[in-house]
DNA sequence: CCATATGGTCAACGAAACTGACCAATGGAG
DNA sequence: CTCCATTGGTCAGTTTCGTTGACCATATGG
């Protein structure tokens, strides 16, 4: 039989991990996640964000990026403030909380990176990031690109 | 800085190769694919499914597995027949349109491996394929899991 | 200083999920 | 055997989250 494609591999792995990611949020009090939170948040830590910047992102309209920033401001992971530069646009900030969530799923990743190392060894689960990151940023200019939804 | 997360390094290599892989079949005259039709195919691959066990595999109500069957059946992927053992149920079929669309996807990442083996070498694309693969296994009772769409 | 481009929102619409109701066939308990 | 609860599947109506179209306020270059 033929490899199984590694990109096939990594969405078996995705799966699992989230799975058991989202379980584990839940008994910490995080419910009711949409997927979309995530990508927002992991990208407004870096450095605040515009509606637009939230658009590209996702690849979807600026009408649907300012509905999820509603979404995302309701539920307090998410801060609009006036844009310091430009007095049409709106800052996004992460909030306290956001940044909490985003500390949690941290720590419950490394506890299933621990089951990993378990099973292949922590040497192989390194293994696995560096030759991991060292193809994402062979192809984004020396940067991990940005974590997006799947296409 | 501490380590990125693996799950999130297997995010942005999804997004890239799946990015690429349906760029490369729009260009074979596969287009207007949901992201759904991939996990179907594959799983009816293996064999027939029934309609429950798309809504299993999808995580979703029988009601909108039985439309988006509706949908691969329209488009030429799959075909309903009599299920040979129960009459209420239909049998499943992948078609040869079908499989020639998984069969691309397999020569595309064979292709898009091949430029990750440029970077980093063949064998540690190797090594993190036989790695993936013994994780996975171990937790599914020696099997690979099913691929479905994450969380 | 005006014309055009850009950031953002409101409103109406559409795709694809959901819940609820239902029918036909199955299959175990008596 | 014959019920009748369970299961496979679909139809109808609703919800969610995206879309397109219209529009306003601010920015910016000729």
């Amino acid at each position: 039989m033929a490899d199984v494609p590694l990109a096939r591999l990594f969405a078996m792995a995705s799966y699992s991990l989230i799975s058991q990611l989202h379980e584990r949020l839940a008994e910490r009090g995080f419910r009711e996640l949409r997927p979309a939170f995530a990508f927002v948040l992991l990208a407004s830590r870096e450095r605040p964000l515009t509606g637009n910047d939230v658009a590209r992102l996702m690849a979807m309209t600026k009408q649907a990026a300012s509905k999820l920033v509603d979404a995302m401001e309701a539920e307090g992971y998410l801060v609009r403030k006036p844009h310091p530069d430009d007095a049409r646009a709106k800052s996004l900030h992460i909030s306290a909380k956001g940044k909490r969530l985003l500390e949690a799923a941290e720590q419950i990743y490394a506890e299933l990176e621990g089951e990993w190392a378990r099973v292949i060894g922590a040497g192989r689960v390194g293994a696995m990031r560096r030759d991991l990151m060292e193809v994402l940023k062979a192809s984004h200019d020396g940067e991990l690109p940005p974590v997006r939804p799947v296409w």
